[in-house]
DNA sequence: GTGAAAGCGCTAACAA
DNA sequence: TTGTTAGCGCTTTCAC
């Protein structure tokens, strides 16, 4: 079995006292230079490792922060994953991360057992298909820090990021008219996630801003957010079968700009009929074919931003009460 | 602060002992059928949940299993994951994920973050920088069950799941030598990983097999696993400076596969030109252009397979002296 | 059928 | 400078 030193076995040892060899270990200033040396000698010897699980239950504090992303397979979360990472381990905090496949359920189970693995806050980018925030809010009152990031909610009150998805969204739009584009599609993820409704509003205002009317029939809402390929290739095939089709297609969400690329190519469909841009963080969009422009948020940065805000909540000796919410710019690549 | 309802709390409010509280929530059979539901019923009431944290440092038991992967933004990890996770979680496990972006450093702290944490059981995919296992070894032999996949290695005795590396490589060789291809380059991964080895044998076994000469001067190890664009575009720039340059080159890792896909691109090389083949569990391959032949590993059900050895070892009354390595096949598939 | 007490590994008052 | 004690939340003998 494994059975790591305790600092009991050492005082037992040493003739010590636990508090003693505690105190020594964390380097204390009451403890003797010489005591100190034969302590810490012997532990190194028998390869103490202080146990967490013990710190936990004393301290309430564990070092560690939660991550719950939707998909791991999802190059943005993996890449804010990154950035998360690249913050916590240098200040001496370790992640724990979790997927939740965009359910509710499994969303629910991850945070409440991160919760009592008593990690010292959470960081969290929410499932498409939740709609009930109150364990989440139940947590926060309770003291819990979360910062929530990229698909971040408005009923809990605490620090936030996310892109700006109204302007990568207008942008992505303003680039389809531009090149003459004139009947221009929408393919969304969930009406219930915050970052669709924005990007919405992006693309309306293009519309608006270029005179050209928007019609309700050219939005097509894929609320299982490029997790069901066939979901997407129908929205695809149902608009490419009108009688006024599209002329380009502009897709707000990350995953589903793959699935229609995809749904374009296996319908065989020419990519001169039918231009296609769309948010993606995929660090191989540019080899995909056909080719689309994109919108590329800052996904590293927000990960970091959010770790960073974490711990400043985490760390604070005093509640905090002003929060803010940090907005990123996008980038626009356009087909060369 | 966060501060979740304990047993002494109901104890308390219920003029109960704590003793009688834990059982009738663990429904022990001591307890009065009325005494329990009340409990339950409070319990219910205030949102009880049961401290894993005290839990693990009482039981020395956690219900959670590591998963220790180079690189989650790598589709064959997040799929072998996802393996994990669907048996995990059916049989009452939690999954704590760490990535090591193929550090050996990173690797050795969250191992044994993990194993402090206590975790019941870990599952690893080596990092490509590792060369000293004796921190396994050592974590090991104290009792902590151990199960490696994919990235296996020797040293140590336990179960382990792979793919058949050697086919696969031998298959995709073949492939293009039945294309016509004659002098195929090789690209491959870090030489301390065993994939890279056996891989490696596949391919020299499928030039013997056509009486294709092998020449080392078409070898080219990126050790840096395709982390590092430009280590693989340096290999294809010079692969394809030279004077009796390659016609097909085979990329025995996944990462470096994308990376050899991009630099083709980038260098303007013809697709007629040079042929590639090569492991990529990528979901977007078949929409890359350059377009590649690739194998395919069973990513999914490699992870489903290594968490039931896991939970074998876990959950095993008795010692288990008799290990199992398990291969998987692979799948290869051709460009149309 | 229920309670008291000890202990998992650690730390922090309080004593000495 | 070092030791004693209590307690974090939980379970588990052993009493009653």
């Amino acid at each position: 079995m494994y059975k790591p030193a305790t600092i009991k076995d050492i005082a037992l040892a040493l003739q010590l006292s636990p508090s003693t060899v505690s105190r020594a270990l964390r380097d204390g200033y009451e403890i003797s230079e010489e005591t100190k040396k034969i302590v810490v000698a012997y532990a190194k010897q028998v390869n103490y490792k202080s146990n967490p699980i013990a710190l936990s239950l004393k301290n309430k504090r564990s070092y560690s922060i939660g991550i719950v992303v939707p998909e791991l397979a999802n190059s943005f979360f993996s890449q804010a994953i990154a950035g998360v990472e690249s913050i916590a381990y240098e200040k001496g905090y370790h992640t724990i991360i979790t997927q939740t496949h965009d359910s509710a359920e499994r969303e629910l189970i991850n945070v409440n057992h991160l919760a009592q693995r008593s990690v010292d806050g959470l960081l969290i980018s929410m499932s498409a298909q939740t709609s009930d925030y109150s364990f989440l809010k139940n947590l926060h009152d309770d003291g819990l820090p979360i910062v929530f990031f990229d698909r971040i909610i408005d009923d809990i009150d605490t620090f936030k990021v996310t892109s700006d998805n109204f302007s990568g969204a207008y942008n992505a739009t303003e680039s389809l008219i531009k090149t003459g584009r004139k009947k221009i599609a929408l393919l969304s993820n969930a009406p219930q996630l915050s970052i669709t409704n924005t990007r919405l509003a992006g693309y309306m205002k293009a519309l608006a801003d270029y005179h050209i009317p928007f019609r309700t029939e050219l939005i097509r809402n894929c609320s299982k957010g490029g997790n069901d390929y066939h979901e997407v290739e129908n929205a695809v095939k149902e608009l490419l079968a009108m009688p006024d089709k599209p002329d380009a297609i502009f897709v707000s969400s990350d995953r589903i700009s793959i699935s229609c690329i995809r749904a374009l190519k296996n319908l065989n469909f020419n990519p001169k009929e039918i231009a296609v841009a769309g948010f993606s963080n995929s660090d191989v969009v540019d080899l995909l074919q056909p080719s689309l422009s994109y919108v590329r948020q800052k996904a590293f940065e927000m990960g970091q931003i959010a770790v960073e805000m974490l711990l400043k909540l985490i760390e604070s000796k005093y509640p905090i009460t002003e929060f803010e919410t940090k907005v990123l710019n996008t980038e626009l690549h356009l087909i060369k």
